[in-house]
DNA sequence: AAGGCATTCACACAAGCGTTTTAAAGTTAA
DNA sequence: TTAACTTTAAAACGCTTGTGTGAATGCCTT
């Protein structure tokens, strides 16, 4: 009942240029604080003081915590899913059926992108889906198919279309395993980097550690189901 | 400087017969609890009053929350490592070399025998290897790598023994990834057996999921790296 | 200039947290 | 039984949490 204003406020630019919006101080450093520490590991007092904002005006403009965490969220799935999908659609359009390979490297760009919208946008929104998808167990998923549902939907019928040999079923448990890889890897990717860059004198960017999982998640969602 | 005296306590058998011991207690009800819904979001409250016993007796028994979740864990890895390293060497004094899904199958059954340990407790196991490495960031993977490094790297070497074609940086994350899609998945197995139930008819056990996983793995990790 | 609205601010609140303390109860050994 | 010790019990501590309140501030419109 409070704050159904918010919902008409135009922003008619009448803000003060020499700081950027309140709402967008606390999404900035609640992502990021997000992805690093966890939901429930992050206090509305260390945004705040991160986004040099006033503690009550997280809740003056989100409400709550949850609804917070939703619009962090949001922000990103608003760009990438539509995004996504689209690059889906092109790569359909072509005569010849697209690998798996192909399919999953049409994500990268996507993903790729929100490295433009913010810095480290990349990382921060797989490890936020990862987080969100551990951490509220069952609240994020169901958020996601009820909101996003016709972008998954086209992207699983072009997996399932370029692997016509695996059951429904089978597709299912396949690609939730492959949402595990990347997802819980983007979660510890900051640690596994700095394990492979002392053991191998290795350093991946973000863009790299894509690239190499995506043979890994090709090659498992493709494989024959076991007939025994 | 307190509690010394635990150490040395060799348990003469002079406990009452009618409830089990309260350090006991306390772990199967910490365990379960950790399991279904984080570290951060159990407090020693709900933890106490679900094993009944004392408020005060988990700092008295364990000396903190942070060490509960350590013996909560080690319980487990103590039977698990050195069953499974067992069976890798078993395998191994084969004369010809093991496949990838061999060597994986091979987890199977001292993962389902952790079930004998305790109701549940293959599931148990596998969420709380995912909860703390995605929350303890970092603590966790220390811990297990310096107190079980030499069953890690026994079963390391079968994997690179099994797949020679792949270099050992790309193994590393190759095992990285697999460790992800498999401790995401049982972290969510209940949801998605919700899912699965409701949209496909079918229910798995943990040890069905754990059937369906391996192939999933095995093909990721022995995939040709890509020369481009 | 004045009124109105959106936003910010400092502060307080109640609840929950991990932990500590002190006393009571129970068990073993002399 | 007494004495020493381990284990449980109840209560409180200090702290942090998310959230609510009411006044002050700023910006725009009239």
């Amino acid at each position: 009942m409070i704050n159904l204003n918010k919902c008409f406020k135009l922003n008619l630019g009448y803000r003060m240029a020499s700081r950027t919006d309140t709402k967008t101080r606390i999404l900035d450093a609640a992502e990021k604080l997000f992805a690093e520490r966890g939901f429930s590991e992050t206090s509305l007092r260390l945004i705040t003081s991160k986004a040099e904002v006033n503690l009550a005006s997280v809740n003056y403009h989100f409400g709550s915590k949850k609804e917070l965490i939703r619009a962090v969220l949001a922000r990103y799935l608003d760009v990438f899913m539509p995004n996504a999908a689209a690059e889906i659609v092109a790569l359909q359009k072509s005569p010849q059926t697209a690998s798996l390979d192909e399919i999953f490297s049409t994500l990268i760009q996507p993903l790729l992108d929100l490295n433009t919208l913010r810095s480290g946008g990349t990382i921060i929104f797989l490890q936020l889906l990862g987080r969100g998808y551990i951490e509220s167990q069952g609240h994020l998923r169901w958020f996601i198919t009820t909101h996003y549902g016709a972008y998954l939907a086209s992207f699983i019928a072009a997996v399932k279309q370029s692997a016509p040999h695996i059951p429904a079923v089978e597709m299912f448990w396949r690609l939730h395993f492959t949402l595990g890889t990347i997802v819980f890897t983007m979660a510890s990717a900051d640690a596994l980097n700095e394990i492979a860059a002392a053991d191998y004198d290795e350093h991946n960017d973000t863009e790299a550690i894509l690239r190499k999982v995506i043979p890994y998640m090709a090659a498992g969602v493709a494989v024959p189901v076991p007939t025994n």
